[in-house]
DNA sequence: GTTCGACATGTCAATAGTGACATGTCGAAC
DNA sequence: GTTCGACATGTCACTATTGACATGTCGAAC
C-alpha cells in the first residue's frame, strides 16, 4: 500500500499530470524507492480522486489531467509518514539480493561479480555527483528539495555499496595471484582472466 | 522472478527445509533485500523440485523435507548472478520511499520524521556491529562467510543512511532555534515541542 | 501537408505476493 | 499423561503489479 502514499507525496511537492508522474518514477524515486509504470499509476490517481484525497484542477491538450492534492490526501500522507514503521514496511531489491547471493558463488565468479558491483555503483555515484554539482536551482526551483535530499541519498547508497564491494573483494580468499607485475594498477582485466 | 532464484542460493550455500528458508527471510536476507513469506516459499520450493533445479534429499519428524541444489539447479543460479544486470532489477522499499517523500512535509514534521529516522539506523547499525563482534563463528561456520558479508553490507548501509538523516537535518530550513540554554544537549525532546 | 516522436491515457489477462485459515506432529516441562 | 509452544507444510481468496495491446492528439520539422 504505498504506490498511493508515493503518489500523493508527488503530488503535494508538486502538482502534475499522470504522465509527469510516471517519468519521475523514472528517475530516482524509482531507482532507489518505489518502482511504478503507468498502468499502475493511472488507475491509482483514480481511486485517489474517489478517496476525496487527489482533484483534477486543469485539463490540457491531450486529454491531459493535472491533479493537486487536497487537505485530505495532505493529512493522510502525513498520518502516514508520521506513524511507526509498523512491521519494516515491504523491501524488494534485487541488487541487494544478488549482492547477498554472491556468497554461494565459487571465488572466481564472486570476484567477476563484486568487480562488476564496485565499478558500476562507482560510475554511479560519480555521475549523480556530476548532476547535484550542475544541477542550477539547487536553491529555489518548485521541487528542489525534493531532488537534493533524494540525489543526496543515492549518492551516499552508491558510497557504500562500493566500499563494501571492495572491502568484500578484499574479503575473500585466494586473490588471483598477480602473474608477474607487482606495480599493474587499472589493467583492464576482461571477461576471461588468464585461467590461472 | 527472484525468489526463486534467492532459494537456490540459500540452498547453494546448505541444504534446508522449507521452515528454515523462511526463517532465513526474518533475518538480514528479508530486512534488506528480499522479503518472502512461507505462504510463497513452500509452493515455489515445489516448483523448482518440479524443473529439476533443487531435490528432496532427507524426510524428518514433522513431514519436513530437507531440500538440495541439483547441478542444474546451480547453474541456473550462476548464470543468473554472471549475467547483466538487465533492466536494473526490481526496487521496492517502503523505508527508503518515506526518506524521499519527507520533502512534502513541513519542516517541522520532517524534522521529526528525519530525527526518527537518525535514531533507528543508528540503533540499527549499533545492533549489527554487536552481532558481528560477538558471532562465534567469523571462521567457518557453515554458512559463515554468508552472514558476514550480508551483515557487514548492512552495517554500511544503515551508517549511510544514519549519516544522510543528519545530514538531511542540517539542510532543513529554520532550526527550532533553542529556547535559551545554548548548550542543551540529548534532552528528551518529546512528540510536541513548545509550539515555537 | 505530412510525418513522426513525444505526449497522454487507458484496458485486460496473467503473474506475484499476502493474510487468513487450516492441519497436524513432536518434544519438553509440569 | 497432558499441555503447549515450536516445528512443519499447506490452500485459497484477495490485492498488487506487470506486459502486451490499444488509441488517439499535438507540435515541430521537413
Amino acid at each position: 500500500m504505498s504506490l498511493p502514499h508515493a503518489l500523493l507525496g508527488l503530488l503535494a511537492v508538486q502538482p502534475a499530470s499522470g504522465y509527469e508522474l510516471t517519468k519521475e518514477f523514472d528517475r530516482e524515486l524509482g531507482r532507489y524507492a518505489w518502482q511504478a509504470g503507468h498502468t499502475s499509476i493511472y488507475p491509482e490517481l483514480n481511486r485517489l480522486a474517489e478517496r476525496g484525497l487527489v482533484v483534477v484542477t486543469d485539463s490540457g491538450p491531450r486529454g491531459r489531467r493535472t491533479y493537486e492534492v487536497t487537505g485530505a490526501g495532505r493529512e493522510e500522507l502525513r498520518s502516514w509518514l508520521l506513524t511507526p514503521p509498523a512491521n519494516g514496511g515491504v523491501v524488494r531489491n534485487e541488487q541487494v539480493l544478488r549482492m547477498f547471493l554472491i556468497s554461494a558463488l565459487e571465488p572466481a565468479d564472486a570476484r567477476r561479480v563484486l568487480r562488476r558491483i564496485a565499478e558500476h555503483t562507482g560510475t554511479a555515484a560519480a555521475e549523480l555527483r556530476g548532476i547535484l554539482g550542475s544541477e542550477p536551482d539547487a536553491g529555489r526551483g518548485a521541487r528542489a528539495g525534493f531532488g537534493r535530499l533524494a540525489a543526496e541519498f543515492g549518492v551516499r547508497q552508491y558510497d557504500a555499496a562500493h566500499e563494501w564491494a571492495l572491502w568484500a573483494l578484499d574479503q575473500l580468499p585466494d586473490p588471483p595471484a598477480p602473474e608477474a607485475a607487482p606495480e599493474n594498477e587499472a589493467e583492464d582485466e576482461a571477461e576471461n582472466e588468464p585461467a590461472r
